[in-house]
RNA sequence: UGGGGCGUGGCCAAGUGGUAAGGCACAGGUCUUUGGAACCUGUAUUCGAAGGUUCGAAUCCUUCCGCCCCAGCCA
């Protein structure tokens, strides 16, 4: 028996696509669509259905549209149109020449209206909005037919016109299609097609003040463009009759097939346009890139790479069921990727003071540091060593607990890439803060080495030249909620932002520009936020590294 | 109580009648000049529940239970 490679699982719309694909429907073509409208940023709910329409085309030989769905007049702006065509590009997908707006289908969508009146199955109603509400009845009982339903197609055709030339106030009249008042899917009972709005359209002027509706362009736009699968979310599985009764009642090029998958939900994090808006608009952000927030540019501002976000969608999968991803399987991708890409560096959010009594007071030695050990041919740099230096306050303790083995009274440790040093003495104010520890150095340590027969510390801590280090803020950022499942009344992590001044980090960060990624050793992956200045640097915490001891320290307390 | 969906470990997710993949998380361990990374090991006698069909069921049938979506002139 050969050993057969196992094959890979394909999610169901995947599989569904290879069928169709095999069975040579649309003559073994596939094209699918991403279809944002314009009127909000991306966000990582987003990346989810782009990297499944793009993907999936992609694998299987074909190609994925962008389209604007920009149907709505009075939500929509050039600002979030441009934000989201520069994210797609930035999450790594291209469209060639295929970038298309619904709205340039206008022209093309009232006349398929003007067919369906013709044909009697759409009809011009002029009921007000309130009265359209009370005869569609409710989820259990049947709506009523409305009075203007049997209009004479010449009528119907009249009035339509007359709402295309703006001779109506809004809502005075909707076209309608004529299909079932008594269906128990309530998107059939005689769903509005068209509504009046005198609002001028971003890209189009004031060319139309009558716009077709989401369910009607929808179909149309796709079959124009000879979609093949249309995939969106569930929330759209009852539209589907009525996808399908668009497509089968009009004269159009092509019969695209609605697909429907769960949107992608995240553990402690919000991912609704409108809370996302509130979060904006009420200033508990810095706005749409705020570095906590789930957007595309926040992401991205916060050091995401389009690189993990792919892998986390594809990690993820595609499935029917409604899902609560957690976070840490975001956190999980980031950290891959930035593990095997980004350089390693030395930085000091919290200094504490170290002078070492036995080194000379005027010297400067340039030690070697590795930039990526998972790299070889990342190479290595110079780290200036001298006489007073800089490390983190959490890596000493006065009086460590048993099984804290960083630096502490009397205890030898290295200091990466320099010499195992001892602390000697501590140093305190008038309050009895330790500001200051004094210590020696083993000559014979140079690089770090435990030299033949003295045994290497348990702890290597990272530091920094005083002398030679720059100043720094340094941005550190949490989850912007405590609750797994937030809601509209829940309160933000207070502590999602916390700001460090007087950082001290190595001279090598120098040139660093805003967006360049690093590994500050030991404690997290870093990128220099955009408020960065040559003078005044500024890095945002991406995420941390997987910090054993905290969890001993956080077990320690209970 | 109308219509449409969905229920596999803490979180995702394969599996489509032949005896429960994988990832995340978690717990041990090896190694280590990042308490990082890497590597190894462990974690569902069980697939919402109960019946039934079958030599054999997460997969087929029946009933029940639970969850999500729909009553915008939003998408």
């Amino acid at each position: 028996m050969p050993y057969l490679e196992p094959t890979p699982s394909l999610d169901f719309i995947r599989a569904r696509i290879a069928e169709d694909v095999k069975a040579g429907k649309n003559a073994g073509r596939v094209h699918t669509r991403f279809p944002p409208e314009p009127n909000g940023y991306l966000h990582i709910g987003h990346a989810k259905s782009i990297c499944l329409n793009f993907g999936a085309a992609a694998e299987y030989k074909g190609l994925c549209n962008l389209r604007f769905d920009d149907t709505n007049p009075a939500k929509e702006t050039v600002e979030y149109e441009e934000s989201i065509i520069r994210d797609v590009r930035w999450l790594g997908f291209d469209w060639d020449d295929r970038l298309f707006y619904a709205s340039d289908y206008f022209e093309k969508l009232y006349e398929y209206a003007v067919y369906l009146i013709e044909n009697g199955k759409a009809y011009v109603d002029s009921l007000s909005a309130d009265e359209i509400r009370q005869y569609r009845g409710t989820l259990t009982e049947p709506g009523k037919e409305s009075p203007y339903r049997n209009r004479p197609i010449e009528e119907n055709l009249r009035l339509f016109e007359r709402m295309r030339n703006g001779e109506f106030e809004e809502g005075a009249h909707v076209l309608r299609a004529k299909i079932d008042m008594a269906s128990g899917n309530i998107n059939m009972r005689d769903p509005v097609m068209y509504r009046i709005m005198h609002v001028p359209h971003y890209r189009q002027g004031s060319k139309w003040v009558s716009y077709p509706m989401y369910d009607y362009a929808h179909p149309i736009s796709d079959a124009l463009e000879g979609i093949t699968h249309s995939l969106c979310t569930l929330e759209f599985e009852d539209h589907r009759p009525l996808y399908d009764w668009f497509i089968e009642n009009l004269p159009v090029p092509a019969r695209p097939e609605q697909i429907e998958f769960a949107r992608l939900n995240l553990s402690y994090t919000v991912l609704s346009k409108r809370k996302l808006l509130t979060l904006v608009t009420e200033k508990i952000v810095s706005g749409w890139d705020d570095p906590r927030m789930p957007t595309l540019n926040g992401l991205r501002r916060r050091g995401y790479t389009p690189e993990a976000i792919r892998n986390f969608c594809d990690a993820i999968g595609v499935a029917k069921r409604d899902v609560i991803v957690d976070v840490a399987q975001l956190e999980h991708a980031i950290r891959e990727d930035l593990n095997k890409h980004s350089s390693r560096v030395m930085a000091v959010l919290r200094p504490l003071r170290v002078v070492i009594e036995n080194y000379p007071e005027n010297e400067t030695e340039e030690l070697d540091a590795v930039n990526n050990p998972e790299n070889p041919a990342a190479g290595s740099r110079k780290v200036p060593f001298s006489r007073v230096l800089y490390i983190e306050q959490d890596d000493f303790r006065e009086n460590p607990p048993k099984q804290f083995f960083r630096l502490a009274p009397g205890r030898e440790v290295r200091l990466r890439y320099a010499y195992f040093i001892t602390c000697k003495d501590v140093v305190k104010d008038g309050s009895g803060n330790i500001v200051e520890l004094r210590c020696t150095y083993d000559p014979a340590t140079r690089g770090g080495d435990a030299p033949a027969g003295k045994p290497s510390p348990k702890a290597t801590l990272h530091w920094v030249s005083a002398a030679h280090a720059m100043a720094a803020e340094v941005r550190l950022y949490d989850r912007l909620f405590n609750e797994e499942k937030p809601d509209n009344e829940s309160p933000i992590n207070p502590t999602s932002l916390d700001v460090l001044t007087g950082c001290q980090v190595e001279p090598s960060l120098k040139g660093a520009k805003p967006l360049d990624r690093y590994q500050f050793e030991r404690l997290g992956y870093f990128c220099v936020d955009l408020d960065s200045k040559p003078n005044a640097p500024v890095f945002n915490r991406t995420v941390t590294l997987r910090d054993t001891w905290a969890k001993i320290e956080k077990s320690l307390k209970k």
